[in-house]
DNA sequence: ACAGCCATGTAACTTGTTACATGATTTT
DNA sequence: AAAATCATGTAACAAGTTACATGGCTGT
């Protein structure tokens, strides 16, 4: 949901067409996260579908098409902001479900899939590192995403060096929970 | 891709049918990450389409039907459990860009934001503190995710802290780089 | 007989995403 | 006139997701 959120946000500074919004949301992220213009008008078709924005149907004013934010729009967009990600069912992690699922895996050692992933997280993070010591400082968008980027990739690198010193200590006294559900018995509790 | 990824590797322990992989993914989860059933049989169908499993056509064997992986589904397995995932397009995180799209939008303060989500940020990391004191020493899968949640979240805070200070700086000298598209010239630099 | 679980499956929808087609205008 | 750029748009797909339908078996 976030382009959605993102080209309506921009709407809300007043009424564009498609093209701009893709040169606008390009030029605040800074040229690291790239939006295919093609998303912008199915995004666009979507919005105004559900009647957040709103465009003229006239047949001939100029080249381009101006779509305007309505009130309803505003309203979800003032919504989307204050209101926090649902956290009930927190997002389902690659690399984490990569490690549980190597753990059980036969020919597999996950200590050799932890430490490979760091290594490369280590590397992207060094890559990040520089873009914020050339062009960080002129660039505030750049700046606040590079520093996003560099937070989440740490705490990344910190889950994998605590799961490796977990998954060595319960390497010795295996199995201390094993996964049977061979008898077909409900095992876990409440659904919401 | 990673349901699609995940029912594969518990496809690689051997042969089993729909609902059992519910219930093992589910119980590997630790039940923070519910599964439902529904998924489990589109993925297979899709695994299936691509050749990375099999099931009997047979008429009638038994009540339940057994799907395998094959050797194309090994092969996509390992490659997936060695391959880091593509960092050249970083995720396009929600909470980002609301921040940034937060700093242009009349009648939004940013700080407002921020210290919403903050709040609620602190809020989900004390309930996730207290599941791991309660049910983690147990098991080791719900351990490990309830960890990676608290990492990732408190590289989220602090995100953000660093993004209010950074923001609270550049609110005395405002605007230091200007985003201005409205001549239409092409601004960002190279794209692939 | 009926409630309830086991087990499979499908129709429908969402967002994200891209490759491609099509005109119009501008530049060379 | 050809090449490039502006601008819009569409067809098609992936993956995730859920609500619902269906049939078989079991216990009361």
């Amino acid at each position: 949901m976030s382009v959605r959120h993102a080209l309506l946000a921009l709407l809300a500074e007043g009424p564009k067409f498609g093209l701009r919004l893709q040169q606008e949301f390009e030029s605040r992220t800074g040229e690291v996260w790239p939006l295919n213009v093609g998303q912008v008008y199915t995004t666009l078709q979507r919005l105004e579908r559900d009647g957040l924005v709103e465009s003229d149907e006239e047949g001939a004013e100029g080249p381009q098409k101006d779509f305007r934010i309505t009130a309803a729009g505003n309203r979800e967009l003032a919504e989307w902001m204050e209101t926090p990600p649902d956290a009930d069912i927190p997002p389902r992690h690659e690399l984490v479900i990569k490690v549980l699922v190597a753990l059980e895996v036969p020919g597999v050692d996950v200590h050799q899939v932890i430490q490979a992933h760091r290594r490369h997280l280590v590397e992207v993070m060094q890559r990040y590192t520089h873009v914020k010591a050339e062009a960080a400082g002129n660039d505030l968008g750049l700046a606040l995403i590079v520093d996003a980027e560099l937070f989440r990739l740490e705490g990344v690198v910190r889950w994998l060096d605590s799961a490796d010193v977990r998954l060595r200590q319960s390497d010795a006294k295996p199995n201390s929970s094993p996964v049977d559900v061979s008898d077909s018995q409900q095992i876990v509790g409440g659904r919401r």
